[in-house]
DNA sequence: TCCATGATTCAATGATCCTTGAAATATTGA
DNA sequence: TCAATATTTCAAGGATCATTGAATCATGGA
């Protein structure tokens, strides 16, 4: 992930709306959610919720894919590992002792 | 962290100069950069780095601390691994199986 | 074809953010 | 105290973002 994409992820999720939608779609997982569904679960309108994923999607943090009437979101799990990446890249690139400390065995690194 | 530091620190990370900003600090370690330092590398005004220093402190994601003349700035790494931590949790934590193989190996993890 | 459903697009408004330069504050040394 | 250094604060502007409701587009069933 270049710092381009880093920079629309982080302004993309500093929105409380857009984390919510992103959360929703990670927890749903493959199946993903449609855009009616994800604005009557955080209560906001069909063109609210419209503009907020056109934004995740531009941002890469999201997929799409008309099915029947609806169109099903589906979060990115690419980008968001990507973004984790990123952050520990700038954390830990500098100062692999004091991060380390600071991270303390995530849920992700310990599957074995 | 909770949601609210969380939007917060995405938003101070969604901007470029304050995105340099928190690198070099993190690179500089514990010992910092002065305000005038961090304007003279990144190419910025005196005022223009204090506005993003503001910010970025007020997200909690830089401390700083006044040496003789000169402010000295250094990063939060208890921030910035809470906000690593934030991300994990929302990927993570809806599906491991599935984005555990998109965050392979990070640095931060292989310490041992 | 006609209608209903699901979603997006558009224009307008208000809110927030970024930049700029001038003025103000704090600290140190002569 | 005076001047120089380091930084912040302030006000004004332009730019970007979020919300709203109406209009539009796409799909599927009667």
């Amino acid at each position: 992930m270049d710092d381009r994409q880093a920079l629309a992820s982080f302004a993309a999720l500093s929105q409380e709306t857009r984390l919510q939608i992103v959360r929703m779609l990670v927890v749903a997982g493959p199946g993903g959610m449609s855009a009616g569904a994800l604005a009557e679960k955080i209560g906001v309108s069909p063109s609210n919720i419209s503009f907020h994923l056109k934004e995740l999607d531009h941002a890469g943090l999201i997929g799409q894919q008309r099915e029947s009437r609806s169109i099903i979101y589906t979060a990115s799990y690419d980008a968001l590992g990507g973004l984790v990446r990123f952050l520990m890249d700038d954390c830990c690139g500098g100062h692999p002792d004091i991060c380390a400390p600071a991270i303390p065995a995530p849920a992700c690194c310990v599957t074995e």
